[in-house]
DNA sequence: GTAGGATCTCTAGCCACTAGAGGTTCAAGG
DNA sequence: CCTTGAACCTCTAGTGGCTAGAGATCCTAC
């Protein structure tokens, strides 16, 4: 049996995570000491391991909590979990196009900017005074 | 002069963010009414639509308050407006790149799983349960 | 004069935590 | 057995950048 501080050494989850995964529900309450510490199972090390991947890959809490409850059910068909994971696959790539339409934007900014003058003609504030100079639409 | 109504409309500012900004310190409190109703005028609009436009390229409030207050005195070096949008550039930057080893994660996983099969043995829960199934480290 | 849309303030909620106060419990050493 | 102090407990509040709603007031057009 674990405590929580055991816990969050072999997930690398913080502590006070864990306690609000529980409250959120994405974890059950675990057992108690008598004196009212938690103690936790190899099961909830596992769950608490995939959490924190899931995490990792960015999913949502909502969508790891759909994800485990498919995992009580493993008759189910796949392709549930799956279209989840394309789901978080395709949410990844549209922020990508997003940041890099900034990422182009905020180059070109720059490097117009000799970083010379004074601001009163700095590239810089007049091109974020004026979405007119930006090349693209970043919304 | 402008009601906050009107100013929204212009900038694409919502209402409530409007006075958020105010209460945040990112606009001065503008004039009001008798009746207590904030009235804009052409300097806050300008202002108004600076902010907007550095917050869709993503820079946060306080770099945006950081940029202003350069503003406020041009005689100072434009390098310092540069430094503040290079800044944004490298965490735009870090953020791309963490973000596209998280969609390669994403998509071997996913092309990995059929969508055939059952729960049991869907490669999806497993690669999620187990980080020793990545290429990549993504943290 | 009145209707009703716009505005006001204030509070609370979102996500996924994080920080801190103030009190209790556990495990190791003497 | 007793003490020490690290780890634990609960509870509340704060983070960023808004958004939503309640309930009251104002402004404008008819």
């Amino acid at each position: 049996m674990l405590s929580i501080g055991e816990l969050s050494r072999r997930t690398g989850v913080k502590v006070p995570t864990i306690r609000y995964y529980e409250q959120m529900g994405l974890i059950a309450a675990p057992e108690r000491t008598e004196g009212n510490q938690r103690r936790f199972g190899p099961a909830e090390l596992e769950r608490l391991r995939f959490i924190r991947h899931a995490r990792d890959l960015g999913f949502s809490i909502e969508a790891i909590s759909a994800l485990m409850d498919l995992q009580g059910d493993p008759e189910r068909p796949c392709a549930e979990a799956r279209a989840i994971a394309e789901a978080q696959l395709e949410e990844v790539r549209g922020r990508i196009r997003r940041l890099q339409a900034l990422e182009q934007e905020l180059e070109r900014i720059t490097h117009r900017c000799s970083g010379d003058g004074t601001l009163q003609d700095c590239y810089v504030l007049a091109a974020l005074a004026d979405h007119g100079l930006c090349d693209t639409e970043h919304r």
